[in-house]
DNA sequence: ATCGGTTAATGAAACGTTTCACCACCGGCT
DNA sequence: AGCCGGTGGTGAAACGTTTCATTAACCGAT
C-alpha cells in the first residue's frame, strides 16, 4: 500500500534548497519577485528530489481548476473517440487537463459520471448526451459551465454544438430522388435520439414525390425481422438510407445475406461515414460529420464560458459533407472507386 | 469566472443539518457511529443543497487516491479506444476514477502526460508506451504502481501485459507456407516498435523454405515508393503480410491502385484486425488481438500492486486468434464470406 | 543619520476534507 | 451512590498548497 505522506512535498524542496515554502511556490509559479540565484537553487532541489506539485492541494487552495471533463456515449465509436482525442489536444494546449468518461449509452451511467466528474470540481464540462432527457439529470445548482454537443436535449438552456442533420439528410434524399428513386426506406435506431429525428425530418422535407418509409431498429438488435422482411418482400424499396453507421453495417450485412447486390438491386446511403465504406466495392455513399470541427467549436465555447462570458446560450450548427459513391450509382458522374465526388450538404 | 469558494461545502451541509462537520463526514463515509435520525437529517441537507464532496480535499487529506491513469499512443485507434473503454469500466466498478491521456505517438508528449498525470497523485498507472525507451522517461522515484501494456520497453522492470506476437505471426506464416507460398513480403512500420519486431521474428521463425522480405514504411507515409516498386515489379511476392492495421490499409489501397486483385494475384494477411477486413471481399485474413482481455489483465495486475503486492514484476502474454479469409484462399477450407474459420495462434 | 520607497523573502492563514482524541450521556452493575 | 463501558457526537489538527500581509534589506535622496 502506498502511504499517504509518501513522496517529496514543497516542504522537502524548501528544506533542501534552504528557502521558505512560500518562495518555492513563487518559483514554481514563475512569480517575478524571486532572485535569480534563489530560482536556480530551488529548481535544482526540485530536480534532485523529482518533485511534482500536488494538484489536489494546489487546485484546492487556488480555486482555479484547470480541469475539464467530457462525457461521451461510447468511447469505442470512432467518431466519439476522435472527438475526445481532438478535445484533449485542444485542452492541453490551453493548459487544461481533460478527464474523459463514457456513459455507455445509459442515462443512469451518464448521471453517475456527471456526479463523479463534478467531485473533481472541473472548470467546465462537455457532454454528448445519450438521450434527450439530459436536463433532468443535470444537478440542480450546477455552477460549472456546460457545453452540450452532438445530440440536442429536449430542453436546451446551454451552449449547443451539433451537426446540421436535416440539411445533410435532405441532400442525400434529394439526390436519390433526382436519380429517379421512387421509394426509399429510412432506417434508424430510434427517433428518441435527436440526431435520428432531425435526419428523418430532413429526409421527409426533401422527399418530394418519393415514398419514404421508416424503421426503428433500436440499439442492440443485430438485424431486426421487420427490416429483413421489408427487404426480402416483393415491395422492396429502391434505396435504403441508414441514419447511423451501426445501422448501415447491420443493413449491409443483411443485404449480403439476402443476396441483394448493393448499388444494383438496391441503393444504399449512410449518415455517419466509416472507413470501411470507402473500402468495400462499390463504396457506400455517406455523410461525413465534421468531428474535429465540432470538438473545436465545443472547446472554444467552453473556454469562453470559463473565462466569464455571460451571454445567453448559443447554438452552433456545423455543415456535413456528402460523398457519393457506387452504392448510389445513378447519380455518380464517375462510378469508379477512388473518384469520389464531394458535395457539401446544406 | 467561477469563484473559488463557490458551491456548498461540508460546512454548509453541517450548518443546514444542525450537526458538526465531522458528523457529516461520518455520514457521507457510512461510518456506523451515527444515529439513524441524524443520518436522515444530513442526507436531507445534502439533497437540499445539491452537495457533492470535493475530491481534491478528500483525497488530499486521506492519502487514499482512488484514481488511476492510462496513457495510450493514439485514442483514435479503435484498439486503444477499446482498451481505454474496457479499462474505464473495470476501474469504475472498483470505485476508481480513470483519467485517460494520449501521447499521440510522441515520446515527448508521453513524458509530459506522465508528469501531468502524476500531479494528480494516481494510485496507479497503465502505460502503452510509444516506443521502447519508456524506461528513460519514467520519473526517477516513481512511487506509483505501473503496468506496461501492449508494447514492451527495452528495459522491463515493471509488470507487463502483451500479446503473443511471435506465435500469432508464426501461425500466419506457417499457413501461408503450407498453402504453397514460396515468397512473402512482410510490411511493418518500424522494427523500433517491439510489437513489430516480435511479429517479424515470429514470421522468420516459421518461414522454413519460404523467402521472407521486410519493408519498414514508417508512420506517416501514405504509400512509400519502396513498397510500390516491390509490388509492381516482376519479382512480385506471392503474399504480403502486414504487421499492423494501418499498414494493411495502405497496402490494400496500393494493391488496388496498381490493379492487383487481392486473393488472386497476391495474398494478403494482416496483424491487427479491423472491422472493414471482414466486410471487403474477399475478406482479409487477420490476427485478432484480445484487447478486452488485455485491459482486464492490466487492471487486475495494477489492482494487485495498489493493494500492496510486492512480488517481482510479472509478464503476461495473451494469445491471439487468427481468422482465415478469402485473401489467403489456398488455405481456406470454405472460401465463402461469412464462413470464417478461427484458429488460435500459438 | 534619517527617511521613504522599492525589492526579495517569509510566516501564517486558509482551502475542504478526514481522523483522532475526547467528551457527554446513559443504563446497568456492585 | 459511585463506577464502568458503550454509544453518539464534536473540536481541532492535519493534508500540501497559495496568498497576503509583513518583515528585512538595501538604495538614493534629503
Amino acid at each position: 500500500m502506498i502511504k499517504p505522506g509518501t513522496g517529496p512535498s514543497m516542504r522537502s524542496v524548501a528544506l533542501s534548497a534552504g528557502v521558505s515554502v512560500a518562495t518555492v511556490s513563487n518559483v514554481l509559479n514563475g512569480r517575478a519577485t524571486v532572485g535569480p540565484e534563489i530560482v536556480e537553487r530551488v529548481q535544482a532541489a526540485v530536480e534532485r528530489l523529482g518533485y511534482v506539485r500536488d494538484n489536489r492541494a494546489s487546485r484546492l487552495r487556488s480555486g482555479d481548476s484547470r480541469l475539464a471533463g467530457v462525457i461521451v456515449p461510447d468511447l469505442t465509436n470512432p467518431m466519439f473517440a476522435t472527438f475526445v482525442s481532438t478535445l484533449e489536444q485542444l485542452a492541453r494546449s490551453d493548459g487544461y487537463d481533460l478527464v474523459a468518461a463514457s456513459s455507455r449509452n445509459d442515462p443512469a451511467e451518464e448521471a453517475e459520471r456527471l456526479r463523479s466528474l463534478r467531485a473533481w470540481r472541473p472548470a467546465g464540462l462537455i457532454v454528448l448526451p445519450c438521450d434527450g432527457a439530459l436536463a433532468e439529470r443535470l444537478p440542480v445548482g450546477l455552477m460549472t459551465p456546460l457545453v452540450v454537443a452532438d445530440r440536442i436535449p429536449d430542453a436546451a438552456l446551454n451552449d449547443l454544438v451539433a451537426v446540421d442533420n436535416a440539411a445533410a439528410a435532405a441532400t442525400v434524399v434529394r439526390h436519390l430522388g433526382a436519380g429517379g428513386c421512387r421509394d426509399c426506406l429510412v432506417v434508424g435506431t430510434s427517433l428518441a435520439i435527436s440526431n435520428v429525428r432531425e435526419r428523418w425530418e430532413g429526409a421527409v422535407s426533401a422527399a418530394g414525390e418519393m415514398a419514404l418509409g421508416l424503421i426503428e431498429v433500436g440499439f442492440d438488435a443485430p438485424a431486426p425481422e421487420a427490416l429483413a422482411e421489408r427487404l426480402r418482400g416483393a415491395a422492396r424499396p429502391g434505396a435504403v438510407f441508414c441514419l447511423d453507421h451501426q445501422t448501415t453495417l447491420t443493413t449491409y450485412l443483411l443485404l449480403e445475406e439476402i443476396g441483394l447486390v448493393v448499388g444494383r438491386d438496391v441503393e444504399l446511403a449512410s449518415f455517419d461515414e466509416m472507413e470501411w465504406m470507402r473500402l468495400v466495392s462499390p463504396g457506400i455513399t455517406a455523410v461525413r460529420q465534421p468531428v474535429e470541427e465540432m470538438a473545436d467549436c465545443a472547446w472554444s465555447l467552453l473556454r469562453r464560458r470559463i473565462d466569464g462570458d455571460a451571454r445567453p446560450p448559443q447554438t452552433r450548427r456545423l455543415r456535413c459533407a456528402v460523398t457519393f459513391r457506387g452504392s448510389t450509382p445513378r447519380y455518380t458522374p464517375s462510378p469508379l472507386r477512388g473518384a469520389d465526388q464531394i458535395t457539401t450538404g446544406g
